[in-house]
DNA sequence: AGGTGTATGTCGCAT
DNA sequence: ATGCGACGTACACCT
């Protein structure tokens, strides 16, 4: 990792074009190649970055940088402030929790919390528009296609509804309803979704997790 | 601007949980309070951050920082390798230039180019749920609307359906069809757009640069 | 390598 | 504030 702070203006020419004037500016350029000029503020996104794989031209006044994709970022240098280097090894990366496809894999094992008697036909059901997250047969042996989100939004509804148009062209599977899942469902959503003859389920994620390490403890 | 190099372990709790374990990082603390917390790699992305505005508490050995939507992050020091700051002051930011604002401004001089025949009636026609892109007669005097992006997904097609279906409640246009126009369409979104009766066009933008070009030329 | 869906997306602009 | 669409989206996962 290389850490310069510098008085410097950039040019970037590629999927778009842009310019940066002069001005002091902080630039990192981690191992893996990359390089990212960042101004002190606007969250963590930097003005302007080149990823990996590409290659540096580094000049005592310039910085020209190409990748295979034929784009250019070009630093040039006005004055150096600082310019320290250290070595960091492999990061052992973080660990995530509570992202959807937790909650789908638990839902997957536990699909009478959607709706008493449920029981899963297939996890990923894969159909030409995309592929639907839970099927499932109700006690009455009907199909349910189930969409499961962390936080419910019209989109999602939206996508729940493409899938039960294409499902129930298929004289297999008709009738098919819907189960729309999330952790939380705006209101919006909730009013489409009535309108629509779609059942919606928030889920409480700590309960469900509780439910499967009582599995666990069970089997 | 504060640049610090440490061996330090972060976790972060808020829309989701997340553990970093213990490892040399670099933590950047920007003057708008914003913290990010970078690794040797993985591009310009930060492993873990916090954007303003937030609260930073630093004591000795830890930093907690929460935000006001009760987010927190939370980073444990071991040992600290480097600690610099400098005053950058503002930045006078980037200026951009040729995007989708571009693609549409082409083929508003240029209709026949999606269609043979076609003359535009209006440029982003405003309706109650958004801007129609193109409005435009065909060789018949029918009504379509064209929805324009640089890549065409399933979510332009529902954007142009949702038009499609204002737009033909209103007796001075109906019947109204559709023209989905961008750079590059998906297969799943041709398939949508071919089920709901939708034209797709792939557009050449170096093609259309050069009629356009050629236009320049003639008049 | 290319296509598709997710993201602590971020960011900007509208209501 | 909140919703919606664009982004040099990046990124993981899949064929």
């Amino acid at each position: 990792m290389r850490i310069i702070v510098l008085q410097c203006s950039v040019s970037y020419e590629g999927r778009l074009e842009a310019y940066l004037p002069s001005a002091k500016r902080l630039i990192l350029n981690k191992s893996d190649g990359c390089v990212a000029i960042h101004a002190d503020g606007g969250a963590y996104k930097p003005l302007m970055w080149m990823n990996a794989p590409n290659r540096i031209i580094e000049n005592l006044d310039e910085w020209v940088i190409t990748n295979p994709k034929g784009e250019k970022l070009r630093i040039k240098i006005e004055e150096i402030f600082s310019d320290i280097s250290y070595e960091f090894g492999d990061d052992p990366g973080l660990t995530k929790d509570g992202v959807e496809a937790h909650l789908q894999e638990l839902l997957a094992e536990n699909p009478q919390h959607l709706e008493s008697g449920l029981t899963l036909s297939k996890r990923e059901y894969f159909t030409e528009i995309g592929p639907v997250d839970l099927l499932c047969r109700d006690t009455n042996g009907i199909a349910v296609a189930v969409e499961i989100k962390r936080k419910g939004g019209i989109d999602g509804v939206e996508q729940l509804t493409r899938y039960l148009d294409y499902l129930n062209k298929d004289p297999k599977l008709r009738p098919v309803r819907g189960i729309f899942a999330a952790q939380q469902i705006a209101p919006q959503a909730k009013t489409l979704a009535k309108d629509r003859e779609i059942s919606t389920v928030e889920i409480d994620y700590d309960e469900l997790r509780g439910m499967e390490s009582l599995n666990l403890r069970l089997f």
